[in-house]
DNA sequence: GTCTATATACCGATAGAC
DNA sequence: GTCTATCGGTATATAGAC
């Protein structure tokens, strides 16, 4: 008994990792149990504890692990030819896709906006989105100049996120239907808003 | 000792939902105990037990009292005159101001998001949103005929509602300011970039 | 209706053998 | 590096006196 479940240290620790990001995006932090974490990787809890000294190192690796994947991606959905409309359409359309495809992120972003602390939310906001959000604000500005390019990016995101969020309530409000919680739909619906305006949006 | 601190049973179940509340929605569920509840109205847990016959059961009632409080708030902040674009205006400028009022309600339908099974979902849906989500897709429906009503009732709300979510955030995000956070400012921004799109935010 | 006391289970974290 | 065993604390929930 007690043969070495994993290579090395590195691959516990990232098997633990992953496995403890989908857990922690489902219950939170207080939802979830060393020893949920410790029987899912099929470790004892002494075991995790070798790999880990405390629940918050663990959750705030596995926060880091899942943001530092996800930002790796995020880098690459602005396009860089094209007029600015197209540009705008290209990056929504990617970064729909992007947070539909899995939604860990998301919630984890959406449990950070809840539950993060000062260092939390600092650390998610300049090792995740600062460059692309500076981006975003960039292409803000060239469509319309005079416009508050920081309040302009965080409705693009929101309206691309908020669509995602209420994907599990829309089902039981007026009109919903599940074809709205398709990518492309939803994708192509905020484009026509956001360049358009409502009345676009015939 | 043990002389009865409310003056009736309502009065107790009132007085331990309202304190309940504000902790659940800081903290969650799980975040939250019975004892941590029954320290805040000065009882003990026992008593707690003879109000609520579980943690479950007094949840759901405090989500209950939060949702119908804001529900009454929410069904008059469509105002009845005026041209479409003055209406939906009016109802931004009251539905981010309500919204920003008090968190608590705000905060815990997110956490409902990420959290609710599908009875809850239900409940919020039809008793607080179902109504009032009507008249702003049949508004959304007055300024563009030929739109997905319920996809742009959505973004409406998640316009204000991400922009208020992202409070904590904004600050450390490029060209983040204090006066972003500000209801006027918000909708402001929010009623310019639906009825002209990103142009005309100028 | 409110209490003290407690049953029972789970929590995070550690000791010490191998 | 992994285990069994366990510590000390807290969780939900209950029993029974007043």
């Amino acid at each position: 008994m007690a043969r070495a479940k994993f290579l090395n240290s590195t691959d516990a620790v990232n098997t633990i990792i992953n496995e403890a990001i989908p857990r922690f995006a489902k219950a939170g932090f207080s939802g979830v149990s060393m020893r949920d974490i410790a029987k899912a990787v099929d470790i004892s809890t002494a075991t995790l504890y070798h790999h880990f000294p405390d629940k918050q190192t663990l959750y705030l690796r596995s926060m880091a692990q899942a943001f530092a994947d996800k930002a790796e991606g995020i880098s690459t959905v602005l396009a860089e030819k094209g007029t600015p409309q197209q540009r705008l359409t290209k990056f929504i359309a990617r970064f729909t896709k992007l947070m539909s495809q899995d939604s860990h992120f998301r919630i984890l972003l959406q449990r950070e906006l809840l539950d993060g602390d000062e260092t939390r939310l600092r650390l998610l906001a300049e090792q995740v989105f600062q460059s692309q959000f500076a981006n975003v604000a960039e292409l803000a500005k060239e469509l319309a100049p005079n416009c508050d390019a920081h309040l302009m990016a965080i409705s693009i995101a929101g309206l691309v996120l908020f669509h995602l969020e209420t994907t599990p309530l829309r089902q039981f409000l007026p009109g919903g239907h599940a074809e709205h919680n398709d990518p492309d739909v939803i994708a192509q619906h905020v484009t026509m808003l956001l360049l358009k305006g409502i009345k676009g949006c015939g």
